[in-house]
DNA sequence: CTGCACTTTGCAACCCAGTTGCACAAAATC
DNA sequence: GATTTTGTGCAACTGGGTTGCAAAGTGCAG
């Protein structure tokens, strides 16, 4: 019987990426997770990997467009699915996020694209980190 | 004879900082700075100061209001004076802000304020980061 | 199938920014 | 001047990130 290709390994070929079962472990969590990730959260998920494999994937993805990074301040760098139309060279679907500091986690507001602004004469942009910080929802109901 | 107040003391003062010599080293290179700096490089720059000492005057600043932070995403956090007009609680001059990906440095875009978004219910908005990333005017123009 | 080249992985070691504990120096207070 | 409080330097630690290297896995030609 003929092994069925599952929409992550899909995924991974649609941007010329080896599916190994590191990359696929690694992916679903990615893909299931609600909220981006960070290196070691994923090493904690993935209890099996190793961090330096987690860390060479996720360059690997960067590389490739698969994910991208975006900082919070929270000390190191989260990655996030990039949910881009054609996904491949520039990101279409970058969306702010916001860091709870109470609860130091960041939420996707998938709803609101960045705004743009337009730079001084000579800037040549690539990309945006909008990152809007204070309470979430759950955090400040509790105050 | 009395001994003048600079207005970097001023500063300090206005913010309820005791003035010591270090925070007036720390606080002059930051003021003098046409960019955000990082912790090391105030480390770099005031060879006289141990680099804790260097990160206390900076966290006192920060509780103080009297810097704020900004991430760049080249590993490590910089500190800007705050320019904002009452000086207190929250920073009403937060502007853009440029990494270049080519010199790895960043650039205050001071004219341009961050747009605002409308966050969904229950967000509480403290601050936004606002970090575009490309190539500043010097480096793509190198190309 | 077998040997060989290339890729992927795990481990351990390393790097470095940030941070903390502690003891001493300086300043403020009594 | 003695005592308390505050500030500073040193050294050590932390934790994320990164790299070298050798072993394991994969693909392919013969």
């Amino acid at each position: 019987m003929k092994h069925e290709t599952s929409p992550i390994e899909a995924l991974l070929d649609s941007h010329n990426i080896k599916p190994t079962a590191n990359r696929i472990l690694v992916c679903r969590a990615l893909a299931e997770a609600k909220q981006p990730m960070s290196l070691s959260e994923l090493e904690c998920e993935i209890l099996s990997l190793d961090k330096s494999s987690v860390f060479r994937v996720l360059s690997l993805f960067r590389e490739h467009h698969l994910v991208h990074v975006l900082e919070d301040g929270s000390d190191g760098v989260r990655y996030e699915i990039c949910h881009s139309t054609d996904g491949h060279e520039h990101d279409d679907d970058q969306h702010v996020h916001f860091f709870c500091e109470c609860c130091r986690r960041t939420f996707c507001i998938n709803d609101i694209p960045i705004p743009n602004v337009s730079l001084p004469q000579g800037y040549v942009l690539e990309s945006i980190n909008y990152m809007a910080k204070g309470l979430c929802p759950k955090c400040a109901s509790k105050k």
